[in-house]
DNA sequence: CCTTGAACTTAGCAGTCATACC
DNA sequence: GGTATGACTGCTAAGTTCAAGG
């Protein structure tokens, strides 16, 4: 098992007959509470045989055997019930760290070396038939040392570290100010004047000529100079920090205020209509347009919601309304079906009015100016209210997403150049700080998290970092046979902390999971590399002829399922046995690592270095190999394209990008097969009638007899190669229904990899990328060559 | 050191749009 | 001209990372 280099999980990557098992595991469909219990018995079962590692092997085939019964739904049932039990248990050894952590330290370091030396005592057993019984000898005696080594380098470079910092100037702070008379006056004035003048010149001109005689076609060429003028990556960066001199725009677009029902539309509380007050009916309105959602079958959901809810409503109404099952939206929900129905019907002028408008909005609020360039703007529409559909298993889901007021929103631009408020409001505050990207941001009120108005992807600000994050993957290409190396030799280290970082380090490698970060217990239970539990991977020394397999199976982020099964060094394969001893399924795998650990040791590895950029390295690295692999330059572009999708395909596969099977996916097929039946039948009709043709042509010899067979014969020929387009459009249609390829086009493939094929290859870029995506990567497809390599 | 929070990237979904097809 | 379908876009949740502060 040396193959290190070309990681498994690659052999894979063909992306055409992947051994993975992978499955969605959102659970779309309703389920029964049958299922639910049905499930938690058997959760049951599980638990009390968990420390039975044969038992719970058996169980974790049935699990299998189940998906491949389709059944992931009930699948991820099983799933969550379970980890709802464990979760205590998780919440017990947390609280038990927590409280170590709050301890003296000399008793941490007791503790500390006491469970070293617990884990010292197991080593020797499974290293023994490695190789190294000298690692055994030594570990056991000098663990002692090492927990004191381990805590005082770590004291050390803390000394150190505040050192340094101390000497170095503290990191910029936006100065921040409330708005802008005062000194730097002069000169951010006239800078801003400048600024004025541009922006001024050019929307005028733009804003009288569609008015005059060709509006279209004068307003696009404009456009597009504009957008592609600007070569920013020609230019010299910003200073470090720095992320723009100047910055001017128009401030966020507010959610249209709130249309009360109509009313006819009534809701009804216990069989009896009630008018409900603007603001609990607005909420209300919220739930009622789900009514028709997987959502409203959730116990969590509603109790969320309720919850929520009551606190819009009146006195009076609190008082009525205790119970959700009471209530009747549905007449809410018909009133909102039957407006996006008159949506729909709307006339072409209507639409195109409203259209206009659109464009207008954009217009006025969609760009900005940035250091003396108009640059698109992301998101400059703040989220409208609604109710907070968190993904997976979320604990929140149902909450109230309240209303966004100006009074919530910061605003971030050059000196003297505020946007206003809209009338009778005020900004919560205005800031000029250069050392961040955003524009406006405000808190949102469901995680307290903050949200950000910032640049489209095809802005410089976006770009460069973009360009960045590519170059450090390149970077890693080179530095990543030594990293292996470094990491293979850690798997044999005497400390546990640095043979877990060098198993999961080798994981992210080879996996391309993600890190991994811990997460609270308020948002859904998903984990990466870092924060794996012993219930998320079984060993199996024999599996499917393979040896030392680790079988992965959790949830990530977005909680997809992720499940693969991995054959693994021998090495790996004991250390992770070593790491999941006397473990409940519910601790942690490394419970000597987290994220921090990780990327402090990866950056210095390499500069620059962290878990994500594996992910990218490994996406980029793949589909450069699979692009040389698949690309036959004598082929024909749609050949071509094929091949590139399947690299592309490749890259989704291993960075498990997945989609949910689409609805119509089943129909479409079916409509598919059809039609290749129909060819079919046709291509026997024409072979039919050809030989009768030839046949006739040989008996009369007849010219326009062989002319007729003649054309009867290219007829045929067009029809196989009609039924082999649709046979490959049938195979690559399902081999691509649960995988998503944008994901990682957009973000994990360096673009100039595909540029460069482009130019190559002769397929036009526009074969590759759409629009926006041609917009987001104008760097690479200004300064990538044919020559250029990842 | 550990926790928390800010900032920025990555993610799938749902609605809309464009286009192929009848 | 209408409809079905896949592509695209907008949306916003959910990650990662870094840095500050306790």
């Amino acid at each position: 098992m040396s193959d290190h280099g070309d990681g498994a999980g690659k052999d894979v990557l063909t992306g055409l007959s992947n051994g993975m098992d992978r499955h969605r595991s959102k659970d779309k469909d309703h389920h029964s509470h049958k299922h639910k219990h049905k499930d938690k018995d058997r959760e049951k079962s599980k638990d009390k045989s968990r420390d039975k590692h044969k038992d719970k092997h058996k169980d974790k085939h049935r699990d299998k055997d189940k998906h491949k019964d389709k059944s992931k739904d009930k699948e991820r049932k099983h799933d969550k019930e379970e980890r709802k039990h464990e979760r205590e248990d998780r919440k017990h050894s947390k609280e038990d760290r927590k409280q170590d952590k709050g301890e003296k330290k000399k008793e941490k370091l007791k503790e500390k070396s006491e469970k070293t030396y617990v884990e010292v005592k197991n080593e020797p057993v499974s290293e023994d038939d490695d190789e190294m019984p000298l690692a055994s000898r030594s570990f056991s005696q000098t663990s002692q040392d090492d927990s004191e080594d381990d805590d005082q380098p770590l004291a050390f470079r803390k000394k150190i570290k505040t050192e340094v910092k101390a000497e170095k100037p503290v990191k910029r702070k936006a100065e921040e100010m409330v708005d802008d008379e005062d000194d730097g006056y002069v000169t951010s004035k006239t800078k801003n004047k400048k600024i004025k003048e541009e922006k001024k010149g050019k929307p005028e001109k733009k804003q009288t000529t569609p008015n005059g005689a060709s509006p279209t076609k004068r307003g696009k060429k404009e456009k597009k100079e504009e957008e592609e003028t600007w070569k920013w990556w020609e230019e010299e960066k910003h200073e470090d920090g720095v992320k723009w001199k100047s910055l001017e725009h128009q401030g966020p677009v507010f959610a249209t205020d709130y249309e009360p029902l109509p009313g006819n539309v009534k809701f009804k509380y216990n069989g009896k209509e009630m008018k409900l007050s603007s603001a609990a009916e607005e909420v209300a309105s919220f739930y009622g347009a789900m009514l028709d959602h997987d959502y409203v079958t959730k116990d969590v959901f509603n109790k969320n919601f309720f919850k929520d809810w009551r606190k819009f409503m009146t006195h009076s109404e609190k008082e009525i309304i205790t119970d959700l099952k009471k209530c009747d939206f549905t007449q809410i929900l018909t009133y909102f079906k039957a407006k996006s129905e008159e949506k729909k019907n709307r006339t072409k002028e209507e639409k195109q009015q409203l259209k206009a408008d659109n464009e207008e909005i954009v217009k006025e609020y969609g760009w900005c100016i940035i250091d003396g360039h108009k640059q698109r703007i992301g998101n400059f529409k703040i989220e409208p209210p609604g109710l907070f559909r968190g993904r997976g298993d979320h604990p929140k889901m149902g909450m109230v997403k309240r209303r966004v007021m100006p009074e919530d929103v910061i605003i971030n631009c050059s000196k003297g150049t505020a946007p206003k408020p809209p009338p009778g409001h005020k900004w919560k505050e205005v800031r000029h700080d250069n050392t961040v990207t955003w524009l406006a941001s405000w808190t949102e009120n469901v995680q307290g998290q903050v949200k950000y108005i910032m640049l489209n992807s095809a802005s410089r600000l976006k770009g460069e970092r973009d360009w960045q994050k590519y170059e450090i993957a390149r970077k890693l290409k080179d530095t990543v046979e030594k990293i292996r190396e470094t990491y293979k030799e850690d798997w044999k280290s005497k400390e546990m902390k640095i043979r877990q970082r060098a198993v999961a380090l080798y994981f992210i490698d080879k996996l391309a999971l993600r890190a991994g970060n811990e997460k609270d217990e308020d948002q859904a239970d998903t984990v990466g590399c870092c924060s794996l539990r012993v219930e998320h991977i079984t060993l199996h020394e024999q599996k499917n002829g393979k040896q030392f397999v680790v079988v992965f199976d959790f949830l990530g982020k977005d909680s997809i399922r992720y499940y693969n099964e991995v054959p693994v060094e021998k090495r790996v394969f004991k250390n992770v046995q070593i790491f999941m001893e006397n473990k409940k399924p519910g601790d942690d795998l490394f419970d000597r690592l987290n994220t921090t650990i990780m990327n402090k040791h990866l950056n210095d590895l390499m500069d620059g270095l962290t878990a994500k950029v594996f992910r990218t390295f490994n996406a980029s690295n793949t589909l450069q190999e699979q692009l040389d692999k698949l690309t036959d330059s004598k082929s024909s572009v749609t050949e071509k394209i094929l091949a590139y999708n399947r690299a592309n395909r490749a890259v989704a596969i291993l960075c498990n990008h997945q989609r949910s099977v689409p609805k119509t996916f089943a129909k479409s097929m079916e409509n598919l097969q059809k039609k290749i039946d129909a060819k079919r039948e046709s291509i026997e009709e024409a072979e039919k009638s050809y030989k009768d043709l030839k046949k006739e042509a040989k008996k009369t010899g007849s010219a326009t007899a062989k002319s007729a067979a003649e054309k009867k014969e290219k007829q045929l020929e067009k029809l196989k190669e009609q039924l082999m387009k649709l046979e490959v459009q049938a195979t690559d249609r399902e081999e691509n229904k649960e995988i998503a390829l944008g994901t990682s086009k957009l973000n994990y493939l360096d673009p100039r990899i595909s540029v460069a094929w482009c130019k190559k290859h002769d397929v036009p870029i526009e074969k590759i990328y759409n629009k926006t995506q041609r917009d987001k990567f104008q760097w690479a497809i200004d300064m990538a060559g044919p020559e250029f390599e990842f």
